[in-house]
DNA sequence: CCCTATTATTTAGAAAGACTGGGTAGTGTG
DNA sequence: CACACTACCCAGTCTTTCTAAATAATAGGG
């Protein structure tokens, strides 16, 4: 019965997340999307309005570059937006990935356990 | 070389971590942030501007009580407000918990491993 | 040939939570 | 009496995410 995450809780972490889910493979917007709802299981409940900012804070920070593809393959929709982790952008997963590790340490450790 | 762990990250479960620290023990303000810190281990930064409102926050949603002390005690410093976790708090926190866990799995199913 | 469903991107505005960087107050100690 | 120490309080700001759309492009059905 637990909530799906989704903003407060989220908050900080999801630039890392968009991170790991590139460096398994570039992909588009959409396609990131879809992956970190799979990948989560269906405990992530994550809107577009977050995801595109994220990637775009990413490609400014110059984490992520993106280009665009040549729509040539028959299919439907807009022109799509290929997004690849950048070497400084595996950098920052590797520290993100530490990150995660303390945090999850520190703030388990105070939270505890169910008495 | 983590760094603290602040800001953002803390989003959304710092309530969770004073619900935690004060099923322990009652406490004021002060004290629960000298908790907070030691069982953090050094790894917890949190600003007393942080804290207060969040303790108002628990104490606006019914999750902890609160009273001022009577200074009898000799020492320094104005009057201090206890706070004191409710039923409702209670549940919250075992609430609290389960999500934190839901959250760890499913961020941590995506962020993974290091390569 | 239009209409709709599907895929994909984009954005404006609001809300939430934590931060910065102060200020106020009371009391023991030198 | 000045000062350090303890404790509390607050205004304004920043960042991140959410809500709630609009827009784009095309395949496929009728």
């Amino acid at each position: 019965m637990s909530e799906l995450i989704s903003g407060k809780s989220l908050h900080g972490h999801l630039d890392t997340m968009v991170l790991a889910v590139l460096d398994k493979a570039d992909g588009h917007g959409f396609d990131v999307w879809r992956r970190l709802e799979s990948e989560g299981q269906g405990g992530l409940k994550l809107k577009e309005g977050s995801l595109y900012p994220a990637l775009y804070r990413l490609e400014k920070a110059g984490l992520v570059s993106a280009r665009w593809e040549d729509n040539e393959t028959k299919r439907r929709g807009p022109r799509r937006r290929i997004y690849k982790i950048t070497r400084k952008g595996k950098r920052q997963l590797e520290k993100g990935r530490e990150e995660w590790e303390h945090f999850v340490n520190v703030v388990g450790r105070v939270v505890g356990a169910p008495a």
